[in-house]
This record gives structure tokens, C-alpha cells and sequence, in this order.
DNA sequence: TTATTGAAGTAGACATTGACAACATCCGGC
DNA sequence: GCCGGATGTTGTCAATGTCTACTTCAATAA
């Protein structure tokens, strides 16, 4: 009776229990289902019963990252341009290894949804900020502003730019800026 | 004498079957250093000769790809931030692993000095277009430029943005644009 | 109430991989 | 001529992803 048959939230735990390990090892390629498997208490093949394979479960991790990721923006009270920076930026400094993962969306995985809906809150953030009400230009400018803002904390988190820390590199906040206003 | 007992070249030769196996196969955790070794013709051992261990074979094929994408920019006839853009694409849309790999850079690894030569590069395209003497916010420039293309990229090749293709998103050169010039 | 069925978990196996240790071969300087 | 270091080889080990076959359990339908 100490230890039920079965787990009955094996699925979300299994997803909690990668971000966490994640947090410990940032490379996604060190993750290991049957790790995760011990960790949790359970036999190493009973992942397997909620996720097809390794990917798929990358995959619903990833998907996750966008969920808090747009709900982070989305209970901002901050709006605008440096909102979407700052959750962005927080997320690659705070959990490098699950921000590496949300940069492959697999054809027809969760994270095509999630991250659709991280765009819907970009969108919205940014709406007051910029004197735009063409929602197919409104799109357009925020898929810019995702872009300069990834782009920069990638270069800087992953190391690209060691040596010229700080000074010399631009805020990811500024170039967001640059690319959505105007034009 | 068919077969010598020294290969020679190895080091070189498991560089570019590396960039050849990523190009058959994009995902760079797929990269298996035995299968390299067995299609090379060589023990599964001998590359640990020249490489300590899996991760300096990635550090050296990613700056494999600066090094190109610097060769690839420099040899251009077009100058300017549309060549850089379009160097950093072509790279991305044919070689994906590549591009993927690129994205990290281990500390003293041979990716900080390639990353930093093609920096060198970006500056040296896009001074002409900027009317910006000042060494450093030519750096800084360079950067937003680098980060603006990347950024971009990343989001159509990871498959961030399938379904909205080409209809509303922007071109990386417009966002390097956008980024480089002015301000 | 009880039989059954399908979802969730377990046990065991297999091929592949990264990496280590010990041994073999070859080339250049003494 | 030989000898030492660089390069390549064989053998081995633990860990991993994933397959197949078996077990447990809860809910449904008789």
C-alpha cells in the first residue's frame, strides 16, 4: 500500500521532473528518460506509456516553456516591448537548457500550439506600444520582435559573445525596440 | 599497402564527415563519433587521438562553420547587411545542424575564436552602409545585425513559424536592416 | 456481483554508444 | 640503429533508447 501500482500523474511529472533536471544540466542531450524514470520512482519503461519516444517528450518540455512563457507575459503588469524582453531574457538566463529546447518546434508537436499562443501575447504586449492596427502588420512586428529578442539572448547566453560581456553588446530590449517601431 | 596503418588526415577527414553527416541527418545528437570512425575506415578509437571527447568535435565543427561563413562573406562581391543576411541564411537553409551547432559556444573552445573572426567580418560589411566611425558602436552594430539574423532564421528553420510562411513574416535582411541602421 | 478489457506499470533483453586501458605500428631525431 | 612520442587497434564497461511479453488495477457492462 506504501507504493501504489500505479502513478496516476506520470505524464505532467515526468515533465516536471526534465525541466528540473534541466535546470541542473542545461545540455538537453543529457537527459535520460530512464534517469528521470529512478528519480521518480518508477520502472524505466513506464515513460513510455505517455510518450512514443525521447523527442516527444523534448517535445511536450518545450511546449511547456512557451505555456509559462506566455503566461509570465500575459500576468505582466508591464505591457509593451520590454515586457517580452524581460520574460524572454529571464527564461534563457534562469533555464538555459529548456530555452535551447523551445528553438526546434517538431511538425505537428505541442510546441507549434504553445508557441502559437506565446505569438498571440506578443502581439498583445506590443499592440499599445506601437500606433499599428493592421493585424497582419501587427504579426509581422512581433514575429520581428521575437526574433531580435532570441536572437540576442542567444548570442549572449550561449557564450558567443564571452569577452565583450556587457559593455559593447546591445539589450535585447533595444534591439526589440529598433525592429518594431516605425517601418 | 592498401591501407596504411596512419591515416594522416584524421582530424581533418572526421571534420568534414561530421559536416556531411549532419547534413544527411540535421539533428547534432544523432552525431556518433563510431559511426564516423567506421565510415572513415578507422578503428572507433582512433579519433579520440585528436579529439578528447564527443563535445570537442562539435566545438570544432561549429567553428568550422564560422570560419566558412566568414570565407563566404568575405569572398562576396555584394557588401553590405542583405550579403550578411543572406550568408547566415543560405548557411541555415543548407546546413541546419550546422547552424544549430554554432549556436553554443564552449568556453575556450575553438567556436569563441571563429565566432569572433566572423564578427570581424559583419563589421567590415556593413561599415560602408553605416555612416558610424566610432569603432564600438560599429561592434555594437555588427552585433544587433548578427543577433537580428540569427534570430530570424532560427524561428523559420526550427519550424517556429510553420504555417504562417513567407505571408507575414519578415526577412532577416529587413530586420538587420531595421536593427543596423540609424539610432 | 462478477467477468472482462484496456490503460498504466514492470521485467528482461538487445544493439548502440561514449569512453577507458592496454597493446601495436610508424616516423623522426639522437 | 634505436627509441620515444604520436597515431591507430582491440577489448572492455556502464549507460541508454526502445522492443516484447507479462502484471496490476479500475471501470464498465452482463
Amino acid at each position: 500500500m506504501r507504493k501504489p501500482y500505479h502513478h496516476g500523474d506520470l505524464r505532467r511529472r515526468m515533465v516536471a521532473e526534465a525541466r528540473l533536471a534541466l535546470v541542473r544540466n542545461p545540455d538537453p542531450s543529457a537527459l535520460s528518460i530512464r534517469e528521470l524514470a529512478r528519480r521518480i520512482g518508477v520502472s524505466q519503461n513506464a515513460p513510455y506509456r505517455h510518450f512514443p519516444d525521447r523527442d516527444h517528450l523534448l517535445d511536450a518540455l518545450a511546449a511547456g516553456g512557451y505555456e509559462a512563457a506566455a503566461a509570465g507575459l500575459a500576468e505582466r503588469s508591464v505591457e509593451g516591448i520590454t515586457a517580452v524582453a524581460d520574460v524572454w531574457d529571464t527564461m534563457a538566463r534562469r533555464e538555459p537548457g529548456l530555452a535551447a529546447l523551445m528553438l526546434r518546434a517538431v511538425p505537428g508537436g505541442e510546441v507549434e500550439l504553445a508557441s502559437r499562443a506565446w505569438l498571440a501575447e506578443v502581439v498583445r504586449a506590443i499592440e499599445p506600444e506601437v500606433g499599428d492596427e493592421d493585424p497582419e502588420r501587427l504579426v509581422r512586428r512581433a514575429i520581428g520582435c521575437w526574433a531580435a529578442v532570441l536572437g540576442m539572448t542567444t548570442l549572449s547566453r550561449g557564450g558567443l559573445l564571452a569577452g565583450l560581456d556587457g559593455w559593447m553588446v546591445p539589450s535585447s530590449a533595444d534591439l526589440a525596440r529598433r525592429v518594431v517601431v516605425r517601418g
